[in-house]
DNA sequence: CCCCCCATGTAACATGTTACATGATTGA
DNA sequence: TCAATCATGTAACATGTTACATGGGGGG
């Protein structure tokens, strides 16, 4: 048996529990107001994800308010989900999963916090940053290529692109300064 | 009966057929090799969405290479897909569109260069900086209200958001300079 | 002669969307 | 008591993914 592996929307869902225990409408509730809103947030999505989830023990739900009917789920996640989720988190980055994966690729950042140490989210920011490297060149070859005659939308578009992965660029490299590689541990601030 | 609205992909399908007509496979490699590239490219994805355009007539397959089985299509767009891929790209822009839909938006931005005159294009940015005016306030004090404690990763994938959106700002003040406005028509360079 | 690229398609499947439905609790 | 918010769920549907299948033509 083949177990195909989580949806972005569930890994999403895994992360945020691990965080700190919650219901389907805490998660809901979430995604409805907060930046990390474009993960889904239908009662239609969430709460198939979350059987799913715990059908794979990879979360696991606590029956709160259990006398009256239609209990309330507080789900928490297994130490088998941890570390399925420090799995996903630390794999290596592509460079073409910046095209294809980059929500996905920010969203792994985001939950690593609970699940790996410093060394782990230093190398992420080191290859997103090597991946950057390779990318933007490609890009700005492209867009060199591009004739002039016609509607500029296109190459404005790409120029859009191509600026939005240098802020990242930028970013990261700011950021890979809060987590100092083993050499410097402890000498920074 | 209703007509529900075509997807991103579909609209991607269509803008790219009116720019020059092409066929299934030409699509194909386009999300296979260009910047374009995350609108799917699966031919499981492509062929079933170029008949669906077909029968609401917003394209139009011309069969070339007749005497051979498997008759290979070139699509282009109907005078009808053009008005609706117009009617699209020309929608208002609303802040959340910046979280929900901000793929859809830079890909109606790329396409609308064949369909709608400088004066839609400057509204779309100006429509764009509007809403990035108001957005990015917003997820600063988001960011400053984050406690200090426990791992910075959600609080730095925040700020690489507000960086990436800022970065948008800066290229849409850029790129209106190309679409003069009425008053100042034919002034620029 | 064989492999790769051109070129189109389908079938099974999982996911997500939209709309509907139920019922408890809290505050005005 | 009325409305809003808390809280969970399902059913129908459309879309997209993965994998498979077919076959022609060109180049080494």
């Amino acid at each position: 048996m083949k177990k195909r592996s989580p949806t972005s929307l569930e890994y999403a869902l895994l992360g945020l529990v691990h965080m700190q225990p919650r219901t389907g409408y805490d998660l809901r509730k979430i995604f409805e107001t907060t930046p990390m809103g474009h993960y889904s947030s239908s009662p239609g999505a969430i709460y198939p994800a979350l059987k799913r989830l715990e059908q794979q023990w990879l979360i696991e739900g606590e029956v709160a308010a259990q006398d009256t009917m239609r209990p309330k789920r507080i789900y928490s996640a297994t130490p088998h989900g941890v570390d399925i989720l420090r799995e996903w988190v630390s794999q290596a980055i592509l460079t073409e999963d910046l095209l294809r994966k980059d929500d996905e690729l920010m969203l792994r950042f985001a939950l690593m916090g609970t699940v790996v140490d410093h060394n782990v989210t230093r190398r992420f920011l080191e290859q997103m940053l090597q991946a950057l490297e390779s990318y933007i060149p490609e890009l700005e070859e492209v867009l060199a290529t591009l004739s002039d005659v016609g509607p500029p939308h296109g190459r404005l578009a790409l120029s859009s692109g191509i600026e939005a992965y240098k802020a990242r660029r930028r970013w990261a490299q700011e950021a890979i300064q809060e987590f100092p590689s083993a050499g410097n541990r402890g000498r920074k601030k």
